[in-house]
DNA sequence: CAGGATCGCTAGCAGTGCTAGGATTCTGGG
DNA sequence: CCCAGAATCCTAGCACTGCTAGCGATCCTG
């Protein structure tokens, strides 16, 4: 029976090489350029493979949000823990969250702009997608009366996701993208 | 030559019936409805007079956007011209913008979600499009320092545009929007 | 009234996501 | 060792997309 072992690991495996490809794929070419067929031909596999593994592009889109947001609660995590103060905290926060989206624009995409039916407010939603919202809560904690924390904190994730979809897009200039953010953090942490 | 006039006249029509058929039909069934050919049909001509209006489906979708900026301006600035003093016409313009996103989906997409290659900076961009713009940048002059206006507008902007698309995917429950609102209204007229 | 330009159509191309069906390989019992 | 049955994976193809070449008919001009 160790031969069914082994051909769920290699089965493993091919689902994890489809998802880095995908990924990949998209940070280096654009999401236009991830076909099923660019797919397969980049797991050495023929097409249909894909669908006994996931049931469409869009479930291969959400497994790579998936890890994206692992990523990002990492990075969020990182720069709270490395602040001074609070009020620093929610600069540093904001900074790593908008360069997380600036390093990686596909993947920002596929977690957050294009529409992959993951499931978000509902109970059974991948365990790392509300850990980065949890950072973000914990660093928005201090500046937020306590009947407010989770709303304020969606205000502020908004703020956060508005600056960088219209910047990418080309609606904002690049170039005043600190001052922004620093009026953003100013105005945030007004009354404290 | 009045035939000449006639005929220039039917094409400009038949432009603002393709025009009208992409919006009616984007606002009705969603952006992925709009097909050339489901289009073509709607005006009862065939899919090739598109291109001889439209370089492409992006570019049909990019003067659809340039209309809507024209509404939304409108809405913007009704909204403004109604409110009762300089704190209230922020409520008045925020709540007007999330309402012109909420009611026209897909017609917000197209200006804001969605790739169409519109100039934005540039100078030989829609005459509607810096409209809106500015009416935001009035509204907030009030709460801005001097130096600060443009980039203070474009950070109100920017969150504005996040609780609606962040809303609209489905990542933020609706039944807190209008807390959310004030919560953002606050902040940003949080020293004055 | 002929000549020529303009116009809008039919037909088709290359590409997309996805799937049905069969061939090939592997598995486990006699 | 052999062979039925199951699992696996590929070829071929469907319906659709945006877009375009090329042809006929129609209309204006001289």
């Amino acid at each position: 029976m160790a031969i069914r072992e082994r051909r769920e690991r290699e089965r493993a495996e091919r689902e994890r090489a489809i998802i880095t490809a995908a990924r990949d794929l998209a940070e280096s070419e654009g999401w236009d350029a991830v076909t099923t067929r660019r797919l397969a031909a980049e797991i050495e596999y023929s097409q249909p493979v894909l669908y006994s593994h996931f049931k469409g592009k869009e479930a291969i889109m959400a497994a790579v949000a998936v890890e994206g947001f692992a990523d990002l609660a990492r990075d969020l995590a990182a720069a709270r823990a490395a602040a001074a103060g609070e009020r620093q905290a929610v600069a540093a926060v904001a900074e790593a969250y908008t360069s997380f989206a600036e390093r990686r624009p596909a993947l920002y995409d596929a977690m957050f702009t294009l529409r992959v039916d993951l499931p978000f407010a509902s109970p059974d939603a991948p365990i790392d997608l509300p850990r980065g919202f949890a950072e973000l809560a914990e660093t928005v904690r201090p500046i937020a009366a306590a009947d407010e924390l989770e709303a304020l904190t969606e205000t502020f994730w908004s703020a956060l996701h508005g600056l960088v979809t219209l910047m990418r897009s080309g609606r904002l200039r690049r170039a005043d993208h600190a001052r922004r953010l620093a009026l953003l953090v100013d105005r945030f942490t007004c009354g404290t």
